[in-house]
DNA sequence: CTGATGTTTCGATCAGGATCGAAGCATGAA
DNA sequence: TTCATGCTTCGATCCTGATCGAAACATCAG
């Protein structure tokens, strides 16, 4: 009956509580999983599922397969925007809702992905090795340099004898929204690091702590960049 | 389960497909009234009436009763501004629908409403009558002044031969987005506008037409403001 | 006053979609 | 390989809310 978009579809993709408290948990700017969203959202995992499945199609967020989980994020700055004037307008009109207790800052720090490390120090020591040229980004995955393969020897790592077909593969971080260093090549390294008792796990959480002594060879070996 | 504001309430109220028209016909600006956007939306006159009593309470539009008529208009810059993001949103991902006919230009000129002028022309001489000082804006509507009750004698009319309560009153126009003057003295404007030859009624319908002396009388009587 | 028009309320119907249990599929660990 | 975990699909249930007919209410014209 009029022209223009027709903005229906969208609102009430957004319209729905389960669906609502999805994005809302994804304006963090965080890579969630399936599981999470659901947690957040209190509903179980297969009606969260087909909600997913509804927000892809609306191209309200993105999926990323890595290994046997899903990490979701908004599709992008239109999408971020968007919810953003709705937060907006809604705050305005004094409409709030209950609030949970923050995260595990430690998980933040230092965790274990897996089998490699993830978090703050995950992202630091991935963007580390592309910044000094051991790391290069091609299309199918960062893959290792001949200098990179020279820097894991002077850590005491062989890369040649590493078996599983990427090497490397950029793994998206929980806490931090970035990438961190996965597949052997990242396995190994932490590994390394443990051996040399630079990290050691925290009880049996996925938390990991430096030892004083470790955090300093660590940001020697991986210095920030910038 | 999460903290920040409640958008599921917003978005559901802009997801129903007939709201959304609603709101889509009041981003022109222009104050609509009950009947007109139930045509737009292509839903009963009750239909409507609750969908407009739902936008009200979720504070997107705001109505404005006018005698037997309500008009209704978006609630403010923030209300217009989410709706365009909406918009904008939904036209990236071209999600469009289809478009009917242009409105009728000669009704956006000059029409009747009820018994006075409206259209570009009502707001004209509403806005002249204010800007020369013949009318003034009291709390309670627009009120003569002593110069506009001469001044309505130079243009054969007795204002104190008028009955009904106010003699003023401000009318929301439909195709501009301000008010024009209504009640006993912008009937009694019309009348005689109409009795000197200067406008005339196009047919049986609202629109109407200045003759080519009427419009430049027209524009000497009430020169627009600025 | 009476009649006409614009709007709202009431009541009942009905469909779309949110939800979850159970099962199926894919991936990674051992 | 086998087992565990994360996610999706299928099927069925159930409830919110959109819709409209009829009637009530308010305002204006005559």
């Amino acid at each position: 009956m009029k022209d223009g978009p027709d903005i229906a579809l969208t609102a009430a993709l957004i319209g729905d509580p389960a669906r609502a408290n999805i994005l809302s948990a994804l304006m963090s700017g965080k890579a969630l999983t399936a599981r999470e969203l659901s947690d957040e959202a209190g509903i179980t995992a297969q009606t969260a599922s087909s909600h997913l499945r509804k927000l892809l199609e609306g191209g309200l967020i993105a999926a990323t397969a890595q290994g046997r989980h899903r990490y979701f994020t908004l599709s992008g700055a239109e999408a971020a925007r968007l919810i953003e004037a709705l937060m907006g307008f809604a705050a305005a009109r004094g409409q709030l809702r209950h609030r949970t207790g923050p995260r595990d800052p430690a998980l933040r720090a230092a965790r274990l992905c897996y089998n490699h490390l993830a978090g703050e120090a995950g992202v630091q020591l991935y963007e580390s090795l592309i910044a000094r040229g051991h790391l290069m980004l091609a299309p199918d995955g960062p893959a290792l340099t001949g200098a990179g393969t020279a820097f894991l020897h002077t850590m005491g790592i062989a890369p040649e004898g590493l078996r599983r077909k990427p090497l490397c593969r950029a793994c998206l971080d929980w806490s931090e929204r970035r990438s961190h260093l996965a597949g052997p090549v990242g396995q190994a390294l932490l590994t390394r690091m443990q051996e040399m008792g630079w990290i050691t796990r925290i009880g049996d959480s996925r938390a990991l702590r430096f030892t004083p002594t470790g955090r300093a060879a660590f940001d020697h070996a991986f210095p920030p960049p910038g």
